[in-house]
DNA sequence: CAACTTAGTGTTATTTTGACACTAACTAGG
DNA sequence: CCTAGTTAGTGTCAAAATAACACTAAGTTG
């Protein structure tokens, strides 16, 4: 490959993060998602035709800023959650990924070359429901939970991307006691094997999941109960910290 | 965030990915390093001290390409090796990870900014040694196979890459039986263990990892021994493709 | 107080793991 | 040709982890 081919094939892409957020709530694994105004454009270079999708929560990366900084950042400025798992799990960049028609408007806010493709490294977050607080991201744009069975058709190429996010959060669920991140500081033996089985699409069983979680010490149970539903209250209990950073690294051998 | 600072921020980055290559020789794991010419630059822009550093086979990712295919056009250039195990496994962005001067030719002979960061893609291969013919890339630099233990100091953060790779090999080859991937086609137990050593940095029971070895049922014992050693010859074997890909997917529950 | 709902608990058989030591087959060198 | 050196190959037992399985307890609602 000499120097002219180079100059034809090289237009510095675009750089984008791409989170898949991830809360747990009544019960159900929810991906929290953004709807995303662009206009189609005719031959003129004029916008016509406005249309609506639904897209993964995600932005260009600063030039001044570190990826997993800038993940953070998109992360907080949609949710204003803070300190929180996230994990950078993939790279996406397929040249076609980005439809031109439907992303011109969005390229044209960006100021940058709107012929260049975009490439996503693409992270996923867990987050506690209860501490999220519903908030327009910078461009304003509304956001929303959706049940992970029940996720549209989203922009681009998202719907893989969340595909690919949930097997990653899949296998690590069952190396690493990720579970935690997802539930509120104080929970069930119950709520978490719910959890685990909807990540995992299949039933436990429930004297070996409660085995299996007491023999990891990773439980402290307080002397609390359930308060007000209609049937025997269950014991709460809280994750410990500790012993949970001293498995870094994995629980495997 | 407004379109003001937009403008101020985001230069379109570069894109590159850089591949971590691995193969297996002499019961050593080996990466494969290439020779880069840099100069730096004086205060004009000249180049001067030109000088020679050791880094990870990269190159921008061109415009019209996946970044799989990417990585495995980078491979085919340096080695000629087609068709082999390949995976992503991060992106790194620190937007200092490259430094100006050091990298200044390297981007001029792309014709891109040169004051745009480079992001990039790290792949890890694993090859057999066998198959391998030295092949010098299109810029004609050198490469050459290091011992792991002796990987000098490497260009940009590629030894904290290498580092990385590393790691997620000794995870994937605990879950994955990715070994065969680095042995040549017939090989002995004796080797493949002292293969799974070497990645693992640790020794292991060599009864048990026979069992474990036979269990899989990945093995075709050829009716076949090693020729021309100063002991028991071993008995060879052979892989069991078909096994293997059912077991995509992992070999964990 | 009956019906309903979820919580909580233990045993047994099976599989998997880890620890451990000797004999077999070949070559090289005297 | 025999000895020394080297790696290959093999089995058992104890401990740990897993999977399968069913009943009672504690609360609420109507």
């Amino acid at each position: 490959m000499n120097t002219q081919e180079l100059n034809k094939v090289n237009l510095n892409p675009h750089v984008s993060v791409d989170c898949v957020i991830l809360g747990y709530d009544s019960n159900e694994l929810k991906v929290l998602l953004i709807e995303r105004k662009y206009s189609e454009e005719n031959e003129n270079g004029q916008a016509h035709n406005p249309k609506l999708d639904i897209a993964l929560p995600g932005n260009l990366v600063r030039d001044d800023e570190d990826l997993d900084t800038s993940a953070k950042r998109i992360l907080k400025e949609l949710t204003g959650i803070d300190n929180i798992y996230m994990e950078q799990f993939r790279a996406f960049g397929n040249p076609n990924r980005v439809r031109k028609e439907q992303d011109a408007e969005w390229l044209k806010t960006m100021r940058t070359d709107p012929q260049a493709r975009v490439i996503t490294i693409a992270y996923f977050a867990l987050v506690k429901l209860e501490d999220y607080v519903p908030r327009a991201d910078s461009f304003a744009r509304r956001s929303e939970w959706y049940p992970i069975k029940k996720v549209p058709k989203l922009a681009f190429d998202h719907n893989e991307i969340l595909e690919q996010a949930l097997q990653v959060l899949k296998f690590k669920v069952t190396h690493y006691p990720l579970g935690f991140e997802l539930l509120p500081e104080k929970f069930s033996l119950g709520q978490l094997q719910r959890l685990y089985e909807s990540i995992l699409g299949d039933d436990l069983d429930k004297r070996n999941f409660r085995r299996k979680m007491k023999s990891l010490k990773l439980l402290i149970p307080l002397k609390e109960k359930q308060q007000g539903v209609a049937h025997k209250p269950a014991e709460l209990y809280m994750f410990n910290m500790k012993v949970y950073e001293q498995l870094q690294g994995g629980i495997l051998k």
